[in-house]
DNA sequence: TGGTTATATAACCTTTGAGTTATGCAACTG
DNA sequence: CAGTTGCATAACTCAAAGGTTATATAACCA
């Protein structure tokens, strides 16, 4: 994981339920790790790690306030696996739009879905 | 994986640089297990694999095309995730203006930082 | 019918993810 | 100073993800 490209890591971050809560949380301030671990019925180390997670897709900062750490959001951190959401809707929804008109304009659009290959 | 959310699986399986990649080449058109194989340097096997987690995210379907079952992209597959997405980054800037506004409002809005429970 | 092609499944391996408890360490507090 | 609090790390378990090869199934073709 370590290796892998931003949006990986972003997407990864956001596809733990976990993890997405605890950005919900994080949305109304700043929290410390003892604080995110409280209400969630898990163990601090695992808080931690869930931390680091999203520290590194760049979904959160640490901060460093005397004895704690709390984290904030990054809210720049979606932008990367937003673009390419978007970049790829819009290229989905090109080509379904490309296949509708030729369908209506020609009568023999069978050949657009048949690849030669096969 | 199977017992788990809709917005989980679907980042979970965008999360894959090879899933996406599938998904980029399927938005040419369908294509089938042995098509979308060749290029890649991985077994048949794994493609249809990666297939099954696709599908199981709603992001692709499987059609029954004689001896061939070609896969095709599903737009509306991405929906919850982006909404999830949408949702959240809205949230997180409002707060942040919030935030902005209060500072320039008030001049000792260190109380809004410090989490009382500490 | 027999052979080839497309896909799925089985069995297996290795790596990673997510969680735990126990412990260390740094900073604050009396 | 000693004690407590916040957090990180180590060491471990367990399950799942991602890949492989080998094999089964099913449809097409001659």
């Amino acid at each position: 994981m370590q290796l892998e490209d931003s949006v990986s890591r972003t997407f990864a971050a956001l596809a733990d339920p976990t993890r997405r809560a605890l950005l919900e949380r994080l949305s109304t301030g700043e929290l410390g790790v003892v604080e995110l671990a409280r209400g969630t019925a898990m163990s601090q180390p695992a808080i931690t790690k869930h931390l680091k997670v999203l520290e590194h897709a760049g979904l959160v900062s640490r901060a460093r306030l005397g004895q704690r750490r709390p984290a904030r959001l990054r809210v720049d951190g979606l932008d990367e696996a937003d673009a390419w959401m978007r970049r790829a809707r819009g290229a989905w929804v090109a080509r379904l739009d490309r296949l509708e008109s030729h369908l209506a304009n020609s009568n023999g659009p069978a050949d657009a879905e048949e690849p030669t290959d096969a």
